[in-house]
Order: structure tokens, then C-alpha cells, then sequence
RNA sequence: GGCGCCAUCGUCCAGAGGUCAGGACGGCGGGUUUUCAGCCCGUAGACCGGAGUUCGAUUCUCCGUGGCGCUACCA
């Protein structure tokens, strides 16, 4: 069976990982299934301090990088448009008085002052806090006579007295509710615009949603929904529910948990493939141990009966490993061309480099590529190739630079590599230093020394490629130089 | 407070009525390399508690406890 699944962000701020994960899982289904992956803008909460439409490019922006770009969305349409919900306000005018016909919601006239009111009172009573249903008991007439007279209304949901609202969810199994915990939420609000519970409804229906994939939070306002779509005698979809994305403190990730928002881990640079492989782990299994997967891998094994009921906390350093991981299996060509803006906006390379340039910067990111974890770390593992290092590791000065073994050896490294050829080899470069220790000496000193004297570090890549990629010149330069290092050691 | 969900190493995930309770990240130790990263090897580390069912429960049931979520004219 062929599922039509969609992802609902509200522009109400710049979508987070948690987000995003149930939008894979939304593709996932889509993909395993050969349905369709639709997005719907929900856009109704018009609230200048939470309505923010400059979010909307980083929902695009967010879904299209991660390489979940949805089949049909407001962006390239499709057949069940318009796919943003402001502009479908009649379709929920319609239903809200389709409901208000058959008895199943009505007017409510009471002033936010009153609901307020109310509130409070339940709760310094202790009470269940909920709407006291004062104006279901309004008759038709009534209502209509308050309405035409102007009085401003919401549309509640007219939630049964008693009994109780099962539903049935592909992941935590049956769930029921009692009716009398169940609000009459508002569905209409006083402006004519829907909210959430019946926006939701009355657009999957119309869209053909098969499955409603979102977050566990969600699952309490459920049966007011399953009761909107069995009142408009519409088939329910399927409901599955996922678990929560906590942050370290085991909470709900949201604003406070640092960088969660997607673009910012865009922005440090982690991998597509990394990332989604990451978040479908977070809260799903294939069945077996397996941690690395390709996508068509994980369509391939991809069911709901693999998804989590326990909450996950988003570790960042399994996202770093799997990151690096997946650096270091990529094509080193399109890493070090994801690496370029970031040399850029650290001033190591021009906005548009010599060829020179250009082929300097592609000896040096392979040698430092491997090294990463996250992308923009580039720019602090690459800098001793473009700036002269300011000062030299201390603790690698004193023991490689210091007293007189140590100027010696720089002295001895200096006029190996004044002879050395132009350009400089990896090979010529390992065989000047082999050729430095006496008999039964390692060459290991040589290599240490080298290595602080053309870097000011004690760390990385290997030394000959190193010397190479940075070019006889600047080696001889650097050398010279470290001699102020040892003089002041 | 009410309602709901959840409960296996620090974290993520596996697991079966009887297993030495497994894998990954992270930690620790060692090996390899000129350093770092990587790679390899090893190691510590968990079934929330109490009843019940059963020959046998970490696994099934109930209760407790704990955690989280919801409780808006926000989604």
C-alpha cells in the first residue's frame, strides 16, 4: 500500500533536528511504500510575536539539503494544492459548519477575560484545568441571535459527556481517553481562521493523507481529532506517533539546548547522508546492530514496527563520529569543495583565487580532511598553511626547541633543506630527514623538530606530505624563523 | 493537580520466558604510525522497585516509583 505522508512545520521559528527527523521518517515511508511525501505550511497562528515567514526559506532550505524534498509542497505544488493553509480558509469555514450542524460543535461567546477568569480559579482550586462548556448549553437560537447581532465567537468542539475516544497507533499500540478529560477545544477562532485540530484534519483529509507521522507530544490532543474525522464521517488515517528528541537534560529539545535549530548544524558542517543517517538511528533500528547505512539501505529496511517508544537524547559526539566517518568515505573532491567557504569566511583564501591559490588549497585539504569531524573545523586545522604561526605549541618548543641539542638540530634541519629541491617531494623531503640522525640515532627528533619549527604545532598531518604541500619557500622561511623560538626558550 | 506516554550500560539501539544480556558512541588501557586523527585489540559499564503468573522472569500482569509530555482563540 502506497502511503501519502506529510510534514506540517509552523513558520513559527527555524525548524530543530527533532523536526526533522519525523520529516525523514515522513520520506522514508513515502519512499518504502512508493507514496508520496508532501509538506503543508501551517500557517494559521497569525501572532506577530510568534508568525515569522523569513523562517519559511529555512524549512525549504533545511528539507532540501538533508535530501528529504517533499513530492508535492508550496514550493513546486502538486495535485492537492494549495499546500499552505491561510490559503485554504473556506475548507475549515465549511467543516466548522458542517460540525455546528450535526451538533458536534458550537458558538462560545465567553471573553478571554472570562477564560482567564476561569482558569485561575481551577487552578488555585486544584482542579482539572479545561473550557467549563458555559455556552454549550446556548440553544441554536440563541447563538445565531448573539451572532447576528455581532458578538465575536469561537467555534468549540461539542467533546461526548461520556465515554471514551480509543485510537489505534502504529507505535505505542491502542490509546484511549476518557471524554470528560477531553476538552472542548476551540476550532474556529474568533477571527474565522482554523486552528491546529481542525486545520490538521480537514487538510489530510482533503489531501489524502494515509499516515500521520509526528512527535509524542502530540498524542494527547489525538481524540479530538479522531472525533472530528468520525463526527465528518471521514476515514481516520493512521496515527503514529514518535518519540521525543530530549536534549542532554532530558527534555523536549527546543530553543534552550543550544545549536539545535537544522541550519546551524548545516552551517558547521555536517554531511547530508551523516545527518539523516543519524536521525533515522535516533528512535529507529533496523533490527540488527547495524550503525553505518546507506539510504537505499535503510529504505530497504525501513518499517514502523522499527520505531522506538523511549524518548532519545540527541547525542552531538555519535553525530560527530558518524560525521567524520562518513568525511572520510566521501570523494575528497567534494570535501574539499564543501570546504572552501569556510577557508573564505576565515580569511584564509580569497573570494576568488589564482590558479595558484586554487591548487594550493587542493594539496592541503586532503592532508587535513581526514582529521575532521565537522567541516568548519577546516579553517583551525589547515591555518599554519596560510598564516605563519604566530607562536609555537609551548610544551613541543621546550622539548623540541630548546637549549643547545635543540638549536643544533635546528641548525642541521636548516641546511638539509637549503639543499633540498624545488619543488619539494614528499620523498625528497623524508629523505633529507632520514639522512640527518647518525648512525643508530632514530630520526625521530628530526621529524619532531621539523614539524614545531614549520608549524608551531606537535599535531598533524604527516610531516613529508606536510612539507611538501607547503613548498620549499615557505618551509625554508619558517625554519629561519623558529630560531626566535629557540632563542627564548 | 488531571490526563497520557515511557522505563536494558553515561547515551542511542538489539534481545529472548531459560543468553556469558549483544552492537555503536563516549570512557579507560594497550598496539600501530614521525605527531594527531585513523585503524586494530582489550576493558569497565545496564535489565528502576515490589508483588503475582511460571519449574524458571530483565522479558508477561498488577502496583509503586521515577522521567517526560499535554493541560492556549500556539502549533
Amino acid at each position: 500500500m502506497s502511503a501519502r505522508v506529510r510534514y506540517a512545520p509552523s513558520p513559527t521559528g527555524s525548524p530543530h533536528v527533532g523536526n526533522l527527523r519525523t520529516a525523514v521518517y515522513d520520506w522514508l515511508l513515502a519512499r518504502k511504500t512508493g507514496g508520496a511525501f508532501v509538506a503543508r505550511l501551517e500557517d494559521t497562528d497569525r501572532d506577530p510575536t510568534r508568525y515569522k515567514p523569513e523562517f519559511i526559506g529555512d524549512i525549504e532550505q533545511s528539507l532540501d539539503w538533508l535530501g528529504v524534498t517533499p513530492d508535492e509542497w508550496w514550493v513546486t505544488g502538486g495535485d492537492y494544492g494549495p499546500y499552505v493553509q491561510s490559503e485554504r480558509l473556506p475548507l475549515y469555514q465549511e467543516a466548522g459548519k458542517r460540525l455546528m450542524d450535526m451538533g458536534m460543535a458550537y458558538r462560545c461567546f465567553c471573553t478571554e477575560e472570562r477564560l482567564a477568569a476561569m482558569r485561575e480559579a481551577q487552578q488555585a482550586a486544584g482542579s482539572p484545568t479545561g473550557y467549563d462548556r458555559h455556552c454549550r448549553q446556548l440553544s441554536r437560537e440563541e447563538a445565531d441571535e448573539k451572532a447576528a447581532r455581532g458578538a465575536p465567537f469561537t467555534v468549540r468542539l461539542a467533546v461526548p459527556r461520556e465515554g471514551a475516544t480509543t485510537y489505534s497507533d502504529a507505535v505505542y499500540g491502542d490509546i484511549t481517553f476518557g471524554n470528560r478529560n477531553v476538552d472542548d477545544q476551540v476550532l474556529l477562532k474568533s477571527n474565522g481562521w482554523p486552528t491546529y485540530h481542525l486545520g490538521v484534519v480537514v487538510d489530510d483529509h482533503h489531501m489524502g493523507i494515509t499516515h500521520v507521522i509526528r512527535g509524542e507530544d502530540w498524542m494527547p490532543s489525538t481524540p479530538k481529532q479522531v472525533l472530528i474525522y468520525d463526527a465528518l464521517q471521514w476515514p481516520q488515517p493512521a496515527w503514529v506517533h514518535i518519540p521525543l528528541t530530549l536534549g542532554k537534560d532530558r527534555k523536549k529539545l527546543g530553543k534552550r539546548h543550544g545549536s539545535t535549530q537544522f541550519v546551524d548544524f548545516i552551517r558547521q558542517g555536517y554531511l547530508p547522508d551523516a545527518m539523516f543517517n543519524f536521525l533515522v538511528l535516533l528512535g529507529w533500528s533496523p533490527g540488527d546492530d547495524r550503525q553505518i547505512m546507506s539510504r537505499d539501505e535503510i529504505v530497504e529496511a525501513f518499517s514502523l514496527a522499527g520505531i522506538s517508544r523511549n524518548p532519545a537524547v540527541f547525542d552531538y559526539d555519535k553525530l560527530r563520529w558518524m560525521n567524520g566517518e562518513y568525511i572520510r568515505a566521501a570523494d575528497p573532491e567534494r570535501i574539499a569543495a564543501l570546504c572552501l567557504p569556510y577557508l573564505r569566511e576565515a580569511g584564509l583564501m580569497s573570494g576568488s583565487p589564482t590558479d595558484e591559490e586554487t591548487a594550493y588549497v587542493a594539496a592541503v585539504i586532503p592532508l587535513v580532511a581526514d582529521r575532521l569531524k565537522v567541516l568548519s573545523e577546516v579553517a583551525d586545522a589547515s591555518r599554519y598553511f596560510f598564516e605563519d604561526p604566530a607562536e609555537a605549541d609551548p610544551k613541543g618548543r621546550r622539548k623540541w626547541l630548546s637549549g643547545s641539542d635543540g638549536a643544533a638540530r635546528l641548525e642541521r634541519i636548516i641546511d638539509a633543506f637549503a639543499a633540498a629541491p624545488d619543488p619539494l617531494t614528499p620523498e625528497a623531503a623524508e629523505q633529507i630527514i632520514d639522512a640527518l640522525p647518525a648512525e643508530g640515532e632514530s630520526r625521530a627528533p628530526f621529524i619532531h623538530t621539523t614539524r614545531i619549527a614549520a608549524t608551531g604545532a606537535t599535531a598533524g598531518p604527516g610531516l613529508f606530505e606536510l612539507l611538501s604541500a607547503l613548498g620549499k619557500a615557505r618551509v625554508m622561511s619558517r625554519l629561519r624563523r623558529a630560531r626566535e623560538w629557540v632563542a627564548e626558550a
